[in-house]
DNA sequence: GACTACATGTATACCAGGTGCAGAAATCTC
DNA sequence: GAGATTTCTGCACCTGGTATACATGTAGTC
């Protein structure tokens, strides 16, 4: 609400910055857990307990640029268009995403952002700090549904849960491919056909596993 | 191979044994970190180093007894009986255990496992360990529909990771209302109508979510 | 521009989880 | 029993994260 946010404010966004910065350029050089916060703080000018004040663990200092993600479906969904589904604004959204090369879709190969995707994959605790986004984007991504789409608690949360679980399989599987050395612009096709395939298993459900024998 | 363990093996379970059990009871009683595992090593007379030489982590001193239930649902579906639907076997498995009050149901009410239960809910670093465990009977679930059902690849992981999720959800659901104080013989039948909904669910898929307006 | 009020940053010391290492102690094999 | 091998221990050490107490800068007021 301002223009002017005050000095004050702007030297904190500069700080959070320049920490970000610094960290993102030392793990990618030396690897997560081969630099410490001592390292990253004293690259960055700081302290490290005002690093702490910025980032409330190590694991931020990479993840914080996901943030906004997290309510990204309920977002969608949200803001569907009348008489669609919200799975068909999902699965809309999600092919965009392959379009644009939207790398929460896993399909974007700048060797920037793959090393950045590598590390995290090869880093157990920075999977699990991905784990919690995946949680708060089933809490909002439910809530969404009950509120737009008149859907009962238990519903929504059921169908919350598999939206994101399918959502985030097929973009650890892209990842994977390009983390591989496959270019996305080939894996594109194939990523579009296996969307395609997920959210129409989403919509007509796994009655057809086949039986035993 | 064996009947004759050997004094050396037998002493390593007494020891494994004697640690957990140590640990188990001081979380139960002071909370998960209040106490120290330097503490946990003096209780069960062993040395901290030796502590972290049976339980790679602190956090494994609680859910290490979970990891038989980590292929449970892929053994379920190897295991089924002929002209017998993945789904199908998974959805019995879940009321048999709903029935019997299997703590992995989350529909277990005796006070010991309900306390534990509120504990791992209540610390973050537990909750991140139990994620390990999904991840886990996912990729065995995925391995085990392959293998019996003849699904594809793609199709396995996006069904492994549907399931698993339901699974989870409702175990979690059950749990939240136990720890509110619900008896789980009230819970029971609403438990086995959820259930019920949630199977069907993931059989009959989501494209009833009705559109905007 | 000086003064106060407050937010922000710093230095230091500290705690807890976890690892490396060298040697002591127990167990196994013969 | 003797010797090889596994396991346990004590100790020092590193790192992530926090508490405390103090310094510094900024915002607004007169």
């Amino acid at each position: 609400m301002d223009g002017k946010p005050g000095l004050r404010e702007r030297k904190k966004q500069r700080t959070h910055a320049a920490i970000s910065e610094a960290a993102i350029t030392l793990f990618l050089e030396h690897g997560f857990n081969q630099v410490s916060v001592a390292q990253v703080a004293e690259a960055a000018e700081v302290s490290k307990r005002t690093l702490f004040a910025y980032f409330p663990a190590k694991e931020d200092l990479v993840v914080h640029r996901l943030a906004d993600h997290e309510t990204e479906s309920a977002r969608v969904v949200r803001a569907r268009s009348p008489r669609t589904t919200p799975l068909t604004a999902l699965r809309e959204h999600f092919l965009k995403g392959l379009r644009e090369r939207d790398p929460i879709t896993g399909l974007n190969d700048h060797p920037q952002i793959l090393k950045l995707t590598r590390m995290i994959l090869d880093t157990p605790s920075l999977v699990a700090r991905m784990e919690r986004f995946k949680a708060g984007a089933e809490r909002a991504l439910a809530q969404a549904l009950r509120e737009t789409a008149d859907t009962p608690e238990l519903t929504a949360r059921l169908a919350s849960v598999q939206i994101v679980a399918v959502q985030w399989s097929l973009a650890q599987d892209n990842t994977q491919r390009l983390v591989h050395g496959e270019p996305a612009d080939d894996r594109y096709a194939s990523a579009v056909g296996d969307a395609e395939h997920a959210f129409a298993l989403l919509e007509n459900g796994l009655r057809h596993l086949p039986p035993r024998k």
